[in-house]
DNA sequence: AGCACGCCGACT
DNA sequence: GTCGGCGTGCTC
């Protein structure tokens, strides 16, 4: 591993590259490498943007990015070799250069340099994202990855109406003018928008350029692939969580190399490296899960819009119901928008709002819903059930002195499920059995409080022996593909009633659905979060679209609160009611989209260190702060304090930092850490939700 | 972030 | 007596 070969035989020193390379590690500089072209494996000569392994560390090897090569020269004096002043140090050689088709390219790494820069990470924290895990590691050679055939789908829609026509012929201009742009497609469910997105794809490719397709991954189902494969064969690859290292090198590789010219895929899929790209997708655009909850915590959709800028690609952000602020985006002119008033097939499903104060029962249906149910199911028609908490009883009270039973390590009670029968906290996943007495008193009575999708089964059960019940939520779907098995199920009329959590709500085309009813349609409400009533209408409005798509169909609404506007405005399909009303909150309170916000998490075991250190930062933010339009919020703790056995605390930052800024409060973060042993601080910017 | 070194509790 | 908990220190 010596960096000066002075035995080479052929006579006189091999040159040497040195390289600035970054690496998926929390420091802000990089690292200097040596680098012998021609040496083993008559490895090439290294540039900007080449990938390649290292030795970091105690680790073997670890992926990074050459931000800086030299020349190759020949190696000189010692000096080369140090890091300029101070104790020389010998440099290390890198391992090995990845293939070419594993560069990041010039398009790729100004997106890359934009993450980093706007989420206030190092660069080599957002590298890994740039190329999937082992790269290189594919084996064989030819063919297409396996698991991208489907079974094509008959009776492809082929007639646009004139709505959708506007769209993919103003969607055409855009794509010839070759420079980027940004569409809003608001459709509601069922007006085609899938169509829309599968007409401007066609067209990208006929102009030789790539598209990319983004949706949920709970929305990447066979159904959906098999539509998008029928159209566009193999030129489309699918990334999904199911794909072993190797299936992910093989389509990486192959968009690389052109062969591939669309991939559709969760938010991960928007670093696919496919060439000329044209147009990207971001269909149920407003979904949260765009936004990753881990480091780097980046939104796809927001970077979806920076990568079409550095391409010169069409951005096309499409819902039902938008995110507020890409309507505000909208609406300021900065996308453009297509409008899909217009269900196709069927009317949209009558909604009504069952008040149901005074009349709660455990089992959570209405006398209106149990009716609605009983003559859907004689007619032969299917329905959905929703309601948003999985296991038997949010909680198990003693009937003796009262106390739920708690998590150890959260302080969050656990909920009560029968199968199997235990205690689980939803929070960190500890889980134990029934007590059959009280810890606290001694009691051996409980009650169970609060319904869940269990109990609710239990009761239909009993109520509607003859029919045919299937449960979804994650209880139900622990199993490989049991998501889709059930969804599937369910959509080929083997089941009357589908039961479940909000996973019954995500893009599914159930065609004998003609009842869905909303067992507790205020649940999310009361939520302490800015965005708990949008998220409230999107659920709501995804949920009901999920009723007589193919006929007549109705939605009962279940609240305690009929004449919240989020009731009314979900009832009334209403979405320009809803947002305004929302919007004119978010003004009030000076949330986003009128203010930009940024979250930092303080956490540590010990109650006390969170605090003082938290206290601590908010002091230094404040003073930094002074003068800025900038607000501060905290620090306070967190909503849930405690889980996984770390205090938490929260400071909020209102207003828009600049990107020194950022990286400022980046900075305080890292000193924080170095002042506060086992503290732990995060900075999370525009998160998902202000908790 | 890993990954290894280093010093205090409950077990074969 | 050790196995192993996670504090802390470093990374070209």
């Amino acid at each position: 591993m010596a960096a000066v070969r002075d035995s080479d035989k052929a006579g006189g020193p091999r040159p040497v590259q040195r390289l600035e390379v970054a690496l998926p590690v929390p420091l802000p500089q990089t690292f200097t490498y040596l680098h012998l072209p021609g040496e083993a494996d008559a490895s090439r000569i290294v540039t900007p943007g080449d990938l390649v392994e290292v030795v970091f560390g105690r680790r073997r090897s670890v992926t990074g990015l050459v931000v800086a090569a030299t020349e190759p020269a020949p190696p000189h004096d010692a000096a080369a070799d140090a890091p300029g002043d101070g104790e020389p140090r010998r440099l290390r050689d890198i391992t090995r250069v990845l293939p070419p088709e594993y560069r990041v390219d010039a398009d790729r790494r100004r997106l890359a340099d934009w993450m980093a820069g706007y989420y206030a990470l190092p660069l080599g924290e957002v590298l890994p994202l740039f190329h999937p895990p082992n790269p290189g590691t594919a084996v064989g050679k030819g063919g297409r990855a396996a698991p991208v055939r489907y079974p094509t789908v008959d009776g492809e829609i082929t007639s646009l109406t004139s709505a959708q026509a506007v769209a993919v012929t103003d969607g055409r201009r855009r794509l010839s003018e070759r420079t980027f742009s940004a569409m809003l497609l608001h459709g509601v469910t069922g007006s085609g928008k899938t169509e829309v997105y599968l007409t401007l794809i066609a067209a990208a490719l006929e102009a030789g350029r790539s598209a990319l397709f983004l949706l949920p991954e709970i929305a990447l189902t066979p159904q959906t692939l098999s539509r998008i494969a029928a159209r566009f064969g193999d030129r489309v690859e699918a990334i999904h969580s199911g794909l072993s290292a190797g299936q992910r090198c093989r389509v990486h590789e192959h968009a690389a190399k052109g062969v591939t010219r669309v991939v559709v895929g969760p938010r991960s899929a928007l670093f696919a490296p496919v060439r000329d790209l044209g147009l990207i997708v971001v269909d149920e655009e407003h979904e949260t899960s765009y936004k990753q909850d881990e480091k780097p915590r980046y939104h796809a959709r927001h970077a979806a819009l920076v990568r079409g800028r550095e391409c010169g690609a069409l951005v096309v952000l499409g819902s039902a119901t938008p995110d507020l602020e890409s309507l505000a985006n909208a609406r300021a002119g900065r996308y453009g928008l297509w409008e899909l008033p217009e269900r196709l097939g069927a009317p949209m499903p009558t909604i009504d709002i069952v008040d149901v104060r005074g009349g709660a029962s455990p089992d959570g249906l209405s006398p209106a819903l149990d009716q609605a149910l009983e003559e859907t199911l004689a007619r032969g028609e299917q329905a959905i059930l929703f309601y948003n908490r999985r296991g038997f009883a949010r909680s198990l009270q003693c009937s003796g002195c009262g106390a739920a039973a708690a998590c150890p390590d959260c302080d969050i009670a656990v909920t009560y499920h029968v199968r199997p029968r235990r205690l689980l906290c939803h929070y960190c996943g500890h889980a134990r059995p029934v007590p059959t007495a009280c810890e606290a008193c001694g009691h051996t009575t409980f009650l169970p409080s609060g319904a869940g999708t269990e109990r609710i089964e239990l009761h239909l059960q009993g109520r509607f022996p003859q029919a045919r019940l299937l449960r979804l939520d994650r209880d139900t779907t622990s199993g490989r593909d049991s998501h889709h098995r059930i969804l599937g199920a369910f959509a080929r009329g083997e089941a009357d009633i589908l039961l479940g959590t909000q996973m019954v709500a995500k893009g599914h085309h159930f065609p004998g659905v003609s009842l869905v009813g909303v067992l507790a349609a205020d649940d999310g409400l009361g939520i302490p979060d800015f965005r708990a009533a949008e998220r409230s209408f999107q659920l709501l409005s995804q949920v009901a679209g999920r009723a007589g798509r193919t006929g007549a169909g109705r939605v009962l609404l279940q609240t305690w609160q009929p004449e919240h506007p989020v009731i009314v405005a979900a009832a009334a399909h209403d979405f320009a009611a809803f947002a305004a009303t929302e919007l004119e909150l978010r003004r009030q309170l000076g949330y986003p989209p009128h203010r930009r916000l940024a979250r930092i998490g303080i956490a540590a075991r010990r109650q006390v260190d969170a605090a003082a250190a938290a206290g601590a930062l908010a002091a230094a933010l404040r003073e930094g702060f002074a003068g800025t339009p900038v607000t501060l919020l905290g620090p306070a703790p967190a909503v849930f304090e405690r889980l996984m056995d770390r205090y938490r605390f929260q400071i909020l930052l209102k207003g828009d930092l600049s990107l020194s800024r950022k990286a400022w409060v980046a900075g305080c973060l890292r000193s924080l850490a170095a002042s506060f042993p086992g503290v732990d601080a995060m900075l999370d910017i525009d998160p998902v939700s202000s908790y």
